[in-house]
DNA sequence: GGCGATATTGCGGATATCCGCAACGAATAT
DNA sequence: ATATTCGTTGCGGATATCCGCAATATCGCC
C-alpha cells in the first residue's frame, strides 16, 4: 500500500515517516508533499491508501486538501495531525467528513506510542482513533449547552468576515432581525453582558466585536476557518445575481 | 557561557540544541525550557548569557517572556526564532526590545547555516541579526505610507478586543471622534471602501469588523498579540477608577 | 515668528446595531 | 389534541457607528 505523508514541517515530516514504517509491510511505500496542493497532486498520480496530514500547511491547508480528497475518493483513510484542539479545526473536519469514512485526529503532543497505535488503527484496522482531548470538544459542541449551535455558529463566522445584518439575512435567506436574534443568543452563550462591564462613560465593549474577540481568543474561530469561511463568502458575492 | 532554548515542540528543540553546539566552547552548557513560564524560571536561576527563543509557546509566549527578562537584564542576548513573520510578533518585539540591546529574529524556514550564523553573530559577536523577510515587514511598519501608523494600529487592537468608541476615547484620552477619526484613516489604508462592495440590499460589510477581519488575515493581528492586549486592557479597566 | 502638513475636535445627520416585547409557526412531547 | 419548546418575525426605540465639513490644534521646519 502506498501512504502518504503531507507536513511543511521537515522535522516533524521526517519525524512521521520513520514512526509510519512501523505500519509498513515490504511492498508499501512513503510518498511526501509539503503542502496541500502537492497532496493533491500526489494522490491524483499515485493510488494511495492512507495519508498522514498537517492541518496548518502554506497553499490549501488539511482540511481543504481533505475535502478535495474525499470528494473523488470517500474511503480514503485520512489521520489528520495538528497542534490544537482548536474547535474551528474540528468542526470543520465533522463537516468535510463523509459518512462512514475512516479517520483519525492526533495532537502533536502525542507520545510515539500512540501516534503508533493510532496509525496502525486507521490505516491497518479501519478504526476511528480520535484524540481524548479532540473528543472533549467533539462533544460540547454537539451538545449545544455550552457550545454554539450551527447557526448561531454560522452568524459568529459571519461578522467575524465583516458582514453587515442585512448581507447575513441575504445570504441565508432569513430577516434581519433574525440575525439579530441569533446573535443575541450568541452574545449570551458567549457570556457578553453589557451590563456587566459598563463603567461612568457607558459600556467598554461592543457586542458584535467583542463576540468575535471572544470567540478567537477562546479558538471557536482561528485563522485557517476565517480564510476558508472569506472563500465561501466570496464565491456567494459571485453567484449570489445569477445563482438566486 | 550558559545559553537557554526555549521551545515546547520537542523536535525543534532538539535541533536547536544540537546547531547551538557549533557556538558552543567545552564551558558552556544548554539548558531548556517548553514554555515561557519555565524559560523565565531557568534565567532567575541561573546566569544565562543567550537565549534562543520560540515566539508560539503555551503559558507565557516568547514576547511576553522576552518583555520580563528584558526588564531586569536589559543586555540578555535573544535569538527570537518563529514561524511566522506576521506584523503582530514584529510590533511586538520592537516594542519591547531595549535600546542596545541585541537581539536576532529568524524564520523557522531558514537552513542550518543561517542559523549557526545567526547564534554566531549574536551570542558571539553581539551583533543584531534580522530576517530579511522580517526586515521588510519592519521597515513597512516604519514609513506610515502602506503601514499603520501606532495610533492607528492602537485603535485597531481596540476594536479587535471589542471595545467600543467611547472606552477608547477614555483610554487614550482623545475625544469619541478622536478616535472615529482614527479609525476612517485605518479603514482606508485597509483598503475598505463601503461603496465598493455594495449591493440592492445594501453594503456587504461593517466597516469595523471588517477592519478586524482583514487585520487578522494578513497577519497585523494574531491570536497571541490579542491575548497580550487583553490582558493590557484589563489592567488599565482595573486601575482606571484608582489610577486616574 | 510664520508656514505647511498632520491630527484632533464639534456638529449634524444617515445608517446600523442591539434588544425588549409580543405574536406566530413548526416540531416534539404528553 | 393540547401543551411545551424553540426559532423566527415585526415593531419601536435607545444607542452606536460612520463620516463629510469646517474650525482648531499641534508639530517640525526654514
Amino acid at each position: 500500500m502506498n501512504f502518504l505523508v503531507a507536513e511543511d514541517d521537515p522535522f516533524h515530516r521526517s519525524f512521521l515517516k520513520n514512526t509510519l514504517e512501523s505500519v509498513l509491510e515490504e511492498s508499501d511505500t512513503i510518498h511526501e508533499a509539503t503542502n496541500g496542493k502537492e497532496a493533491l497532486e500526489v494522490v491524483a498520480r499515485h493510488k494511495i491508501g492512507g495519508i498522514v496530514m498537517d492541518l496548518q500547511m502554506p497553499s490549501a491547508n488539511g482540511i481543504e486538501a481533505a475535502k478535495v480528497i474525499w470528494q473523488s475518493n470517500p474511503d480514503m483513510r485520512i489521520l489528520f495531525w495538528s497542534n490544537y484542539a482548536d474547535e474551528a479545526y474540528v468542526r470543520g473536519i465533522s463537516r468535510i467528513v463523509p459518512a462512514g469514512a475512516v479517520y483519525g485526529y492526533l495532537l502533536k503532543t502525542a507520545s510515539v506510542d500512540r501516534l503508533e497505535l493510532a496509525a496502525r488503527g486507521v490505516f491497518r484496522e479501519d478504526q476511528c482513533i480520535i484524540d481524548r482531548e479532540i473528543r472533549g470538544v467533539q462533544q460540547r459542541t454537539e451538545n449545544n449547552l455550552e457550545g454554539l449551535s450551527d447557526s448561531e455558529f454560522e452568524v459568529l463566522l459571519d461578522i467575524a468576515l465583516g458582514m453587515t445584518d442585512k448581507a447575513i439575512a441575504a445570504r441565508h435567506k432569513i430577516s434581519t432581525r433574525g440575525v439579530q436574534s441569533r446573535l443575541k443568543h450568541l452574545y449570551d452563550k458567549l457570556g457578553i453582558d453589557q451590563s456587566e462591564t459598563t463603567t461612568e462613560f457607558g459600556p467598554v465593549f461592543n457586542s458584535r466585536t467583542r463576540a468575535v474577540a471572544i470567540a478567537i481568543s477562546r479558538g471557536l474561530l482561528n485563522v485557517n476557518g476565517l480564510a476558508a469561511g472569506e472563500e465561501e463568502l466570496e464565491t456567494w458575492l459571485k453567484h449570489r445575481s445569477d445563482g438566486a
